[in-house]
Order: structure tokens, then C-alpha cells, then sequence
DNA sequence: CGATATAATTGGAACGTTCCAAATTTGTCA
DNA sequence: TGACAAATTTGGAACGTTCCAATTATATCG
């Protein structure tokens, strides 16, 4: 393998042009000759050249490259909003570094740092729990755009997308006590984070509004995920006064509130009335259909790279912070009735 | 925002170096002498000075990207699988453009085609379906060590890390033998990947050792996915003469059969045994408990990528076949009696 | 046809690092 | 002290691109 890598010059060389008319060709820039343009592309593709995108982001100081950390890839939630944000980024032409902090701040700062040296031109964050709005200073005094998403980060100026958490919260708790359930529990999440704290309000807003009680006992604390729901009714079955429904922190924590239910014997959805929050991929699917606060992952995604990539066009920084609307997306597992649930399971 | 980015050059100056010495610092080079490394490094933090990575690469032509191509993250057995790779990647001090191809191919060449303009020093790739291994020519001929994991790509000369699907499946199949059923189906999954085609093998081969005939109206196509076992059970309940367990293609698919079964009144594991194939995460904690073939997706991730780093390393592009051994687990979903339950739920 | 506008092309200097060969400083020993 | 070795430091040329100013080719017009 003695041939070095091919380049512009030796394109030049061969189609009898300067390095600049190839340079020009590549950018596509409309000052050159048809023709010429054609020589130059037959000689790129005989050659098998391959561009060097690093050595043009060294002249011109400037990345086709986004950096994206998500607190935890294994939950489907943002393996999904990772999809979106690919879907975007690639079909604006930039590749992403991603990286997955496992909800380790330290983690987090290294990534951060690493995906700086290779030159980022923006960075999509959802931060891990425990992240300070200081830790992102030297990134944005550097001119760098970010984006948070779906955790907030109080402090930090920075756009922000978020999903209306207090309002979907609400809205679940509603339909629960318009279906007859006056004790209604809260499970998974802890405290640290700020979605926790929204859609904790939430369900408190919508039991005051009602007239109903909120009892702390079935407020209860649990890791974030399907596991953490499991654990959750094993802890409300010790209590003498239970819950008849329950709004979980997400849809991991449903589904594993489901598993919990029964393996006491309880039918989710008959027994309990069950809600999630996310509207996760298998939400549909599964069984019972799970009722859940869709907030569109995807779509979410999407938008985060759009808002993004806006930025780092625009090049003035004024951030922008965004609330995605969510909406009820009653199934099964709630115990309401439903008509036709065979419509919405092919869609 | 004039002042622009802190080099070497500036680093020098401010520490009355010169820029040689700055670089032989960066690197930890023992030429350098204590004193001075000092003065350097302090000098270093005062300017918040960040690294070029870029540059670097430019002159040396090699760089710490590593790309990662997955032909379904928000499939938990590949986003799993992306956080082992992720975990060894970035201790190496690597980082990853990690894409997600969706089962195109034309997006995956692309992709990959990026990637190759970035510079990576490698690719790990968990084809999609339909992919040559024409398709990967161009990008090993340029010398880019490649591992392909998960699915074979028969032809191609690269590495490979792929489960012993064959055993896996075999022994899977064996296991519902003995426990009494006899008509067996296998469900999910299309003609097109070799992983299909190795673990239906298995499944025909345990079904013939043990003097069983194949049916082939037991085998049952659908998609991998949860949706898709659902589909599979509607299509199943269609025959005269149905099975009485199966064998899924994956993990996804059997959470979608288990769905299907209980919305016509089986339940898995009583009625009916439940084997699926990969032990994603959710499997330990779903109800039933899902007896599986345990393939241990981030340790795979884990030995993908120490691969690839070893090959990256070596530079001589000698390629390495290895196949990660498997082994059921059994849990409730099968119908075979478990002493305690609880030991596994909560390791 | 000469003059001028327009289109197309082109050298060379950057961008921020590394690496080599060469230069300088420091230490050691007779 | 002088000679030599070892330790440390240093210019300057690369890496493969882009961009600017300047040049050359081609078209247009009176």
C-alpha cells in the first residue's frame, strides 16, 4: 500500500487543470466551464478519489459535523429521538458523533471535551442527571451552538425543546378521575430531575383542581425504568390504603407497573388503570395497549436537529426555547372503554 | 467574537517556547523537560485552549473515529449492542459517528461514503438487509480496517463477530422437546439474513434428531419486530392443527407473540411455551419472564470493537471470524418450572 | 479591429498540527 | 578547562483543502 491517498492536485494533474478548477468543481460552484466540470468529474471517478472533508474543515474553520449525548441510549425513548435527530442531520448532509453518557456527568464532560477537539459545529444535549448550567460555559462561550432536549437545565443560555410535561401529566390525571378513580398514585422517577418535578406537578395540579387529597404515600420514588415500575407495586402493596390507578414517570415504568401488577395476580387495565408517558414505539402493541402521553420521540428528534442545524446557519446565537405539545393517547391499560382499538393498532 | 481560536503558536508565545515544544507536550513526549512541561501545561489552561484534533489528523493521516453503521437502533438488541461499542470506544479515546442505516442500503452507502470523508480509522457494520459484500470493496481496498457484526455477509473479506445462532437455536428447540411439545413453530423473520437462515437451521435440525417432522406451515414469516410476532399468533390461530410453543426469531418478536397470545386468551408460558433470541434487557423483568438465547448484546458491542481497535492497531489487515457462544436462558415463558424466580429478577 | 465586459482559470498563501534534522543547552569526566 | 555525550529545544516543511487576487481566454459592441 504504497500509493498515498489521492488529491485534488493529482486529480488536477490528470484532467489538465489547476488544483483550484477541482476545488471549484467539488463546491460545485457555477464560475466553471461545463465541460470542463465534466472532465474534471470522469477523471474524479476513474481515480477513485474521496474527498477530504477534514482537511477543508481545517481552512475553513468550520464542521459538517454534529455531536449528540443522550443520558441513556438503551431506553427506547431516546434511541428513538436519536433516530429523528439522524434522520435530519444525514439529509442535511452532516454526520453525527453520538455518544451515550449512561447518566455519568464525568462521562459526559469527556465526550463533551472529545467531540470539541474533533471540531463539532453544534452539539444536541440531553443531559445527564446531576448536569450544572456552568458545565456548559466554555462550550458556549466558544461560539458553539447547543440544543437541550427533553431534560431541562435551568440557567444554562441555551435554546431548549422540551415536551409540555405539566400539561400531559394533567391531562393523564384527568382522564383517570373522569373514568371514577379517586386514588391515584405516581410512580417512578426521583427528584433530581427536572421532567420529574413537571409531571409531578402535574398530577398534584390536577387532584387539587378536582378536590381530591394527594396522599405522599402513593407518590412513589423508583429508578426510571421498566425494572423501577416492578419495584414500585411491590412497594404500594404494602400499603394499608392503595391506589386504584396510577400515572407513571414514563413507559418503561408503565409497562414494568403492568409486569408488577401481574405478577400479584392483578389484570392491568381491568383492576388498575395504568397511564404512561412517552408514547414509546411498543406502546401500541403491547398488552394491554398502553394509554400514554404521546410525546412523538421521533418527531422530537426531528425538530431538535432542525433547531439546531438553524443555528448554526444563522450563526447569531439567540437561542430559542420550545415546548412540543403533547397529547392523551387513550388505550387500554387505562380501563376506559374503547371502540375500535383494531383502527389504531394497523396505523 | 474576533479573537480567534488559541493555538499552539499562542501557547508558545505566552510560555516563551516554541511551538515544537508546545506539540511535545500535547503528546507527553519524555523529551521534554519537567520544568518547562509545566510552565506549558499551566499556560494550557490559561488560555482554554482546545486541542485541533483535525489538523492532527491532516498531517498524519490517521484519526480516532471510529465509525459505527447499525441497521436498526431503535431495535433495544442493536442500541444495546451501540452502547457496548460506545463503552470500549471511548475509553480507547476514540469517538464514534454512530448512523443508523433503517434496512436501507442506499442510506447506509451513503452513510458510509461520509464516513470515509471523515476520515474514520475504521467501521464496525451490522449490515442492512440486502447488502453485497461488493458494496464494502472500495472501502477495505483503501486499507479501512472493517467488522461486520451480527449478520454475515457471506464473500466478504473482512472480520467477523456473529452468535452461534445454529446452537442457539438448537438448543432452544430442545429444550421445548423436552418438555413435552411436539408441535413446535418457529416464528418471525424473512428468507433474506443469514441470521434467519442459521437459526431456522438449527430449529430444523433439533426437530429431526428428534425424530419430528417439519411443518412447514409452523414456520411463520413476519416482521422482526414486536408488531410482527403479533401478526405472526393472528396468522398461526388460522390453522386447523396449531403448535403449541415456538421459537422466535428474536427477543421483539416474542414480546409481539406473547402480546397476540393473550389478546386470544392464551396465556404464554401456560398454554402455550415462548422461546425467544437475544436477552435484551427487558427480558428478565417482563411477565412472564421471557426464556430466551442469551447473546449478551453489549458484550458483543464490547468484542466488536476491541476487535476493530486490534485491527486498527495492527495495521496488517489479517481478518478474524470469531463466533460468540450463546446459552439459554430459561425463565417463565416457556412453561418450564422455576425454583425462584426472584434470585434472577433482581441480580 | 480595438476596447471593454464577462467568463473561466490559476498560483500561492493560509488553516493548526506533526515530524525531521539540526541546533542549542546542560552535564560529565579527565 | 576542553572535549564529548546526553538532554532539550527549535525552525521549517509537510498534510489536503479553500480562498483571494490576479491572470488569461472568450464574447460583445461601436
Amino acid at each position: 500500500m504504497n500509493r498515498s491517498r489521492t488529491t485534488v492536485v493529482d486529480i488536477a494533474h490528470a484532467a489538465g487543470v489547476s488544483k483550484s478548477t477541482v476545488s471549484l468543481v467539488l463546491q460545485g460552484s457555477p464560475l466553471v466551464n461545463e465541460k470542463t466540470r465534466e472532465k474534471v468529474n470522469s477523471v474524479i471517478a476513474d481515480l477513485g478519489y474521496v474527498y477530504n472533508r477534514g482537511a477543508a474543515n481545517l481552512r475553513q474553520s468550520r464542521s459538517k459535523i454534529v455531536g449528540i449525548v443522550v443520558n441513556d441510549l438503551t431506553n427506547s425513548f431516546f434511541a428513538e429521538l436519536a433516530v429523528g435527530m439522524d434522520m435530519v442531520v444525514q439529509s442535511a448532509g452532516y454526520v453525527q458523533f453520538l455518544a451515550h453518557s449512561g447518566e455519568s456527568v464525568d462521562r459526559q464532560r469527556e465526550v463533551i471535551a472529545s467531540m470539541r477537539e474533533n471540531g463539532i459545529a453544534g452539539l444536541i444535549l440531553s443531559p445527564a442527571r446531576g448536569t450544572e448550567a456552568a458545565d456548559l460555559k466554555p462550550l458556549i462561550d466558544s461560539g458553539i451552538p447547543v440544543v437541550i432536549v427533553v431534560r431541562n437545565l435551568p440557567g444554562a443560555k441555551v435554546s431548549t425543546l422540551l415536551s409540555d410535561n405539566y400539561t400531559g401529566a394533567k391531562a393523564a390525571v384527568r382522564h383517570l378521575i373522569s373514568l371514577g378513580h379517586s386514588r391515584i398514585g405516581f410512580m417512578g422517577g426521583f427528584l433530581d430531575t427536572a421532567v420529574f418535578a413537571e409531571r409531578l406537578r402535574g398530577y398534584r395540579d390536577a387532584l387539587q383542581e378536582a378536590g381530591l387529597a394527594v396522599d405522599e404515600a402513593l407518590i412513589i420514588h423508583s429508578a426510571p425504568s421498566r425494572a423501577g415500575g416492578v419495584a414500585a407495586v411491590e412497594r404500594m402493596m404494602l400499603l394499608a390504603d392503595r391506589a386504584t390507578a396510577a400515572l407513571c414517570l414514563n413507559d418503561a415504568v408503565a409497562f414494568g407497573v403492568c409486569d408488577g401488577l401481574r405478577s400479584v395476580g392483578i389484570e392491568p387495565g381491568k383492576g388498575f388503570g395504568v397511564i404512561g408517558f412517552d408514547d414509546v414505539i411498543e406502546a401500541k402493541t403491547a398488552v394491554p395497549a398502553l394509554t400514554t402521553v404521546s410525546v412523538d420521540p421521533q418527531g422530537m428528534g426531528q425538530r431538535a436537529a432542525q433547531l439546531l442545524l438553524k443555528q448554526i446557519n444563522a450563526g447569531g446565537s439567540e437561542q430559542e426555547s420550545l415546548v412540543t405539545s403533547v397529547r392523551l393517547v387513550v388505550r387500554q391499560s387505562c380501563g376506559a372503554p374503547v371502540k375500535n382499538n383494531h383502527l389504531e393498532k394497523m396505523a
